[in-house]
DNA sequence: GTATAGTCGATGCAGATGCATCTACTTGGA
DNA sequence: TCCAAGTAGATGCATCTGCATCGACTATAC
């Protein structure tokens, strides 16, 4: 049960706030690197997010819950994606309205290339800031948000 | 000196990579909320900072910094939020070729409605999933991080 | 089975974005 | 003082974005 009190909401929106500040400070250097002149900040994180599922395929709107663009826009990004010949699409086993995707070698390929400056980037900017402990603590906290979250959402309507 | 073994250098990129999905988890439902229906996330951004400048009134390269969006996006976008009356620009007085902008008193009520409906979602959100003492360490890490990377930012080039 | 509601991904369109560039102004040296 | 280099913000343009909507398919109720 949650401390609904004045201060602990207070608390809360700053924790956020500060998540979010933090993540802009990141985020500002990390699409200046050189690695991104090939692909945009977005298009990375649909690769990434396609060398995370198991099988290698995903269902389009799987994958738009992990993004923060409409599924409008998605689609889009996904025909440019496949005409650069980064990933490939074939329709759903199961349901005739449904599109799967993966990448392609050269998309794989491209997506280790770009995470590993990515990687070393944010060793740079971190490392010198966070120690190992705090890093354990910074990404124990987050990720019970991002469960947290998604269970919710699943959870409501 | 930060710690540049290879399971380190790995542990330091888990650790953005959830603090990125954290956020990305959270925005996604603050984006949906309806007070976001009268002024899109990224322009209630431009307004939030601008409470938060002491004197009211901010240089637009300064407040860029803050933001993730382009300069020329800046611009256009301090164009709409004036057409608006929601907030209003002045020359800069030691830089003729700089401008100034600050809050009307129209945008700063708008700002602390949002503001208000933002602060109940974060805490429905989040007030089940950290406790008090996990928000600080939170807003600790997340803080120090923002500074750190402004820092650099400023030491590097 | 059929009808109705719901979901999936695509598309038309208006508007927002970033890149490159421009003008105006400021700064730092010779 | 003058000139080259640098910086602030605006603008043309191609591209990307979201919203509303569409057609196709699926699930649910009767």
């Amino acid at each position: 049960m949650p401390d609904t009190t004045e201060p602990a909401i207070r608390l809360t929106a700053e924790a956020w706030e500060s998540l979010f500040r933090a993540q802009v400070a990141v985020m500002r250097r990390l699409r200046n690197d050189p690695s991104f002149k090939k692909l945009a900040i977005g298009e990375y994180d649909v690769l990434f997010n396609l060398t995370r599922c198991p099988t290698g395929w995903t269902r389009l709107n799987e994958l738009n819950r992990s993004l923060l663009i409409s599924q409008p826009s998605l689609s889009r990004m996904v025909e440019r994606l496949e005409s650069k010949g980064l990933i490939h699409r074939k329709p759903a086993p199961d349901d005739q309205r449904g599109v799967m995707v993966a990448l392609t070698p050269e998309g794989r390929e491209l997506q280790r290339e770009i995470g590993a400056a990515h990687v070393r980037v944010i060793h740079t900017l971190l490392g010198p800031i966070l120690k190992t402990g705090e890093l354990e603590q910074l990404l124990e906290l987050t990720h019970r948000i991002r469960e947290g979250v998604d269970d919710s959402e699943r959870g409501d309507h």
